[in-house]
DNA sequence: CGCCGCGTTGATGATTATCAACAACTGTGG
DNA sequence: CCACAGTTGTTGATAATCATCAACGCGGCG
């Protein structure tokens, strides 16, 4: 199979695409164009129109916004499987974000004219991107909960169980982008973060350049439980 | 007119029913029912399956959300025009926050149900949702960004010319809602907000009790740039 | 009146940012 | 293969910001 075959293959297993009916999801294949980008490479920029839905296939995206003193604030990451800008291109407005790879990237790009289209006969497109946009929503709540709640430890934390999975005991994650990256998510300055990592060495956490070994997870969480109390 | 019926003409002028065509409109206005809270009321809460949509027609809403330890964190208040819910109601899911009232509240509930069906038919309608669902986000995005990127009296002197609409002299302000939930909105405790009103007098801000008299408008925007430009 | 919610003020402490120096690592070109 | 620059990450000293704890004023209301 080619590579394009192989990528198509790879989004119908994709949220966004699963609920699709068949040929919903093909009308919308056909205009699927499979980008790649690399580190530092830039998407769409704050205030350009949105013309594309992008889906993140493989690696990261963080998007940021730009204050007109020219300060950076990341917003959030975006990981396999999630959308971006869906809401924006489909209904036609400007970015409100710029959109950067945090390292290599494949994506899907979905022109906003073909969505929109598509949708307007496919009404399980729009509840597609209703439910994208929902799930968005949700993120960016827990988002705000996390910096007006939690500490720095806290939120670093947090962090690190949610890239453990489900397993309880120990095992070695793999930090998805760099420690910089990491830090601005969770609202922090890097030095921070790293601080932060030292004193977690105390309950098990032990991070070795982009590996993180965990002893227990499941004591991490009551770690997490811990601190929660203890204010 | 009835009281209902001059509710229903509220209605029609709030940006979410204004885009309807007009029986997409009747169909929806049928199935309103117009209710009125009190301070503390609590309309919905988190974990309970979304059965309505609301829009707030006077008056305002506070979304928090309760951790498993019982602490409570306020993540947005909705005011006229804005609507809450709307995404999860479609979906069918359930409420991630709690709704509570800050202050006397007039709101339109539109059973999920019937806006779902009504949505089928009418695209329009769909869009409409998908709009307020996008704009919510971007106010999300919003908050972050003024979360990480700004101290407490940049918070509050943004907050504040937020309320001043666009005339650039000097004026009143009405304070939406007590101190201790603008407080919380703004990711501060309370002490802290006092301190930051007292601090800004300095700047033409003078706060007696629930009215804000400010010196000069323009001035404060150009204060938020000039602390912005320290950092 | 006395209580309660709301808000202010003061003293103190904890958390996080800032500034600065340096170590480790990456990719580049000679 | 090595020197080099550039990025990334660490650590220390210090400062700023914000939270906490506590006391109290003020106003409304049973």
């Amino acid at each position: 199979m080619s590579t394009a075959g192989r990528s198509l293959e790879a989004l119908k297993m994709l949220p966004f695409f699963a609920t699709l009916r068949a040929d919903t999801f093909e009308r919308l294949a056909s205009a699927v164009r499979i980008e790649r980008f690399r580190k530092g490479d830039t998407l769409f920029r704050q205030g350009e129109k949105a013309a594309s839905i992008f889906v993140v296939i493989e690696g990261f995206l963080k998007l940021s916004r730009v204050s007109p003193q020219g300060e950076e604030t990341l917003i959030r990451i975006f990981g396999r499987g999630e959308t971006v800008a869906e809401s924006v291109a489909v209904l036609g407005d400007d970015h409100t974000t710029t959109a950067e790879a945090t390292g290599p990237v494949t994506v899907a790009r979905l022109p906003a004219s073909v969505v929109a289209q598509v949708a307007r006969e496919a009404p399980e497109l729009s509840l597609a991107i209703l439910t994208e946009a929902s799930a968005k929503i949700w993120a960016l709540m827990d988002e705000i909960e996390t910096l007006k709640a939690q500490t720095a430890d806290q939120r670093v934390l947090r962090f690190l169980i949610s890239l453990c999975g489900s397993s309880p005991g120990p095992l070695t994650a793999r930090l998805p982008y760099t420690k910089g990256d990491i830090a601005a998510y969770l609202g922090l300055k890097q030095e921070t973060l790293s601080r932060s990592f030292a004193r977690l060495k105390g309950v098990g956490v032990d991070i070795d350049g982009r590996d993180a070994h965990i002893t227990d997870v499941a004591g991490l969480k009551a770690e997490v439980e811990r601190l929660n109390r203890i204010v």
